[in-house]
Parts: structure tokens; C-alpha cells; sequence
DNA sequence: TATTCGATCCAT
DNA sequence: TGGATCGAATAC
């Protein structure tokens, strides 16, 4: 029986539940990913970078549900991130994965992301995680704890010592740049590149 | 119904 | 630094 110590986390605590989350191994058809990096996000009307910030809509809908459920959505028209949903069922808490190493599978990896130019960068984003794991919008409110979904989490091979992880403003956000809720293992490589969210100019009339 | 823009990635 | 690309969210 495995035991989830980021599933029994609280919403109040899902900054913990994403320290909680680095060093697990999430598989999905063939290909294994040990998580460096997350980011956790809170629909408490308190963080106004969450999705559920303004509540429930049919977007964020399985954010509200059960924790170990992924919440899968899709960005700039092309790409797919993943959630692992934490906290009571009913508040919408969320972590998301943002980067991981290949530990197992990497041929199929490898194909899976032709414009890799180093396997360190097979999965060293949000979106390209998904891509290795050949995941999408059809593994939306799944869950990653029960056998029955198309992704499993499972626990670290080696403990994730405290001391080694990292915390720092979140990636590409509009608001709350203040907010340390990003986590990573400090000096992994495959840990994604920082950007600050640039704002898109807008014309006048 | 119309418009806006993003929790990104890649080539330039 | 800009373009791809599309649907959810929000404005009208």
C-alpha cells in the first residue's frame, strides 16, 4: 500500500504538498518522469494566478474535485499542462508539474520530443513534460493514485533531503509575482528556465 | 455573439 | 523577440 503524505495535505497547505511532490516518479505510456520542479497554486480567493481564482468553471471544474486527480488544460492553443490536485474536495488547490528527468523510457521519450537537443531537456517544461508522457485533454479529472488512469505517481527512489530544494516566484504568472509557491530540486538540470511574465502590448484606436 | 489572451515552446 | 494557434473566459 503506497503511502501519499501530498495527498493527506490540507488546500490551506498545498505549498507543502508540491515540496511534498518533487523527487516522485509520475509513468504514462512507456516513459517515467522523476518531478525537479512545481509550482502550487490556491483558488482560496487568495491567489489571483490560480485558475479557480474566480471560482468554478468548466475549465477548472476537476480542480475542485478530490486530490490525486489530474487537471489537465490546454495553453496557447498547442500545448498541455498537468495538475495534481491537492486538498479537501470542494476548494480548488492545485500543483503543477513544470519539469522533471527522464528516468525510464528515454528512446521513446527521445521520439516523443524531436527538438530536444539534450535529453536534460526532454522534459524541462510544463508542456513538454506532457509530451514526453504522451499525455492530453483526455487525462483530465483521471487520477494518478487509483491504477486507473492513464498516469501514476509513485514515491522517490532516493529521499528528497529539505535542505536540497529551492523555492522562487512562479514562471510566466500575471499576478502575484511575489509568491515563492515554485519549487525545485536546487542545481538538477533539467529544471526549466525562468521567465517573467512579459505583458502582450495591445493597440490603440 | 465577439473579442481577448494565455501557468508555453521554438526558431530567429 | 516574435510567431504559432485555439478555446475558455470575459466583455458586449
Amino acid at each position: 500500500m503506497t503511502d501519499y503524505p501530498w495527498l493527506r495535505r490540507p488546500a490551506a497547505q498545498v505549498d507543502r504538498a508540491a515540496r511534498d511532490l518533487l523527487g516522485w516518479r509520475i509513468g504514462a505510456h512507456g516513459v517515467t518522469v522523476r518531478l525537479t520542479e512545481v509550482e502550487a497554486y490556491s483558488g482560496l480567493g487568495q491567489d489571483p494566478a490560480s485558475h479557480a481564482h474566480r471560482g468554478m468553471t468548466g475549465r477548472n471544474e476537476v480542480m475542485f474535485g478530490p486530490a490525486g486527480t489530474l487537471y489537465v488544460y490546454q495553453i496557447y492553443g498547442m500545448h498541455f499542462c498537468a495538475n495534481v490536485v491537492c486538498g479537501e474536495a470542494g476548494v480548488a488547490a492545485a500543483v503543477l508539474l513544470r519539469a522533471g528527468e527522464v528516468v525510464d523510457g528515454l528512446e521513446l521519450a527521445r521520439s516523443r520530443r524531436t527538438a530536444a537537443r539534450q535529453d536534460r531537456d526532454l522534459a524541462a517544461g510544463p508542456a513538454k513534460l506532457m509530451q514526453v508522457l504522451a499525455l492530453d485533454r483526455a487525462a483530465n479529472g483521471t487520477s494518478v493514485v487509483d491504477g486507473n488512469g492513464p498516469a501514476v505517481l509513485t514515491p522517490p527512489a532516493a529521499e528528497v533531503r529539505p535542505g536540497s530544494v529551492t523555492a522562487g516566484p512562479r514562471v510566466g504568472v500575471t499576478s502575484a509575482h511575489d509568491v515563492p509557491w515554485r519549487f525545485w530540486i536546487d542545481g538538477d538540470p533539467t529544471v526549466s528556465a525562468y521567465r517573467r511574465h512579459t505583458p502582450r502590448v495591445r493597440k490603440v484606436p
